[in-house]
DNA sequence: GGTTTATTTGAAACGCGTAATGAAAAATTC
DNA sequence: GAATTTTTCATTACGCGTTTCAAATAAACC
């Protein structure tokens, strides 16, 4: 079997190898500086190539951005899970668990601004994240809160009133760090009145 | 009296005429190609400035920007009352603006780019047009329906029942924009769950 | 009219994300 | 070992938003 002559692409491991050591890089630079400090000249100084080497094995600053994601999803999992750790009864768990979540992204706008404000909306690259099933990390936990507090629902209503729920309390986190000089209601007063509806259904 | 030496500061006149003339230029600009079209050179040369002349008037694009939202707002609330106009119950108006609102920016997501996404999280220049009470435009009329649907309901609480909705419907705008690529449930759906509670209260 | 002064405007530059293209590297072929 | 080939990497450059500071402008003063 005879191979074209060439330079071999890159190996699996090389690919991995580098791709890793991207990523961690990025989250250095985030958590030592915040959102704003993760650049690609920055960053591609920190691993050792030139900027537009990064394009090479990335689609954009985006996909990158996404590597980040799962930590910042873990830790904002983390948080909530804390906050109903003490809680008996299901309705306490889901409402302490609304409001820990906005909290955690209103207090965390970095993180916010990460996950929520830096795909560019129209620009498909975040499918093949999401497709990959982490879009629910960190929201799942909603939907098993939701089944324990009415176990005899119906998958499909489950999905509705969890995936309604998550995007209701994305909103108020984003009018909350947007829109932040707006006299909003307190943040337990919104999200017990998102709640109300999920609950009742 | 004797005035200081040195070339006068710009007269009222001159900077609501500077002002207006780049809103006009940008919205253009806007209209025809898109949010990602708006650039300082862009809008400069059209102007007839330079770039950073736009500086010395707007502390940002951003404020330039802000300028724009007052249209959009309006355009917005216009399709809102249109899909509403022949609704002859408070609840079905309130089924159908919602409805309305979401797929309004699912459908113009340049226009959602452009209100929700360009502020740049973090940073307080939205304040004073915030102050100018341009948040409310647009999104009061869910308060007057909320308010028409149950009149006997103290205004606190109609204000924390709307604004929830309101934060709500731009979380699902926002999801169906940002992470379009997920399976979320019917728009529909997510805006009559929205609802359910903000009408139970 | 020339000088001084205060304000406005704009040239030059910075770091940003990223595209185009050439140089370098690593393999096979002869 | 030289030539060829394919892939990888990096240089150069572009438009982006924005800052710094010099040039230009328009007024009062002498």
């Amino acid at each position: 079997m005879t191979k074209a002559a060439g330079r071999p692409p890159r190996s699996d491991a090389e690919i991995l190898e580098f791709r890793t050591r991207v990523s961690e890089h990025a989250m250095s630079i985030y958590r030592a500086e915040g959102f704003e400090a993760v650049s690609m000249r920055r960053l591609s100084k920190r691993v050792g190539c030139a900027p537009t080497t990064l394009y090479a094995h990335f689609a954009g600053k985006t996909e990158i951005l996404m590597l980040l994601w799962a930590d910042v999803l873990s830790e904002m999992e983390a948080h909530v899970r804390d906050k109903i750790q003490d809680k008996t009864n299901t309705a306490d768990s889901l409402a302490a668990a609304t409001y820990a979540f906005v909290t955690y992204w209103r207090d965390h706008p970095d993180d916010f601004r990460l996950v929520f404000m830096s795909s560019n909306v129209g620009k498909t690259d975040v499918d093949s994240f999401i497709k990959a099933g982490n879009v629910d990390r960190g929201f799942a936990i909603f939907k098993d809160l939701l089944r324990a507090h009415d176990p005899g629902a119906v998958d499909a209503d489950i999905d509705i009133r969890s995936e309604t729920l998550v995007a209701g309390m994305i909103g108020v986190a984003l009018c909350l760090n947007t829109i932040s000089g707006y006299a909003w209601p307190s943040v337990s007063r919104m999200t017990d009145q998102l709640l109300a509806g999920i609950i009742a259904s």
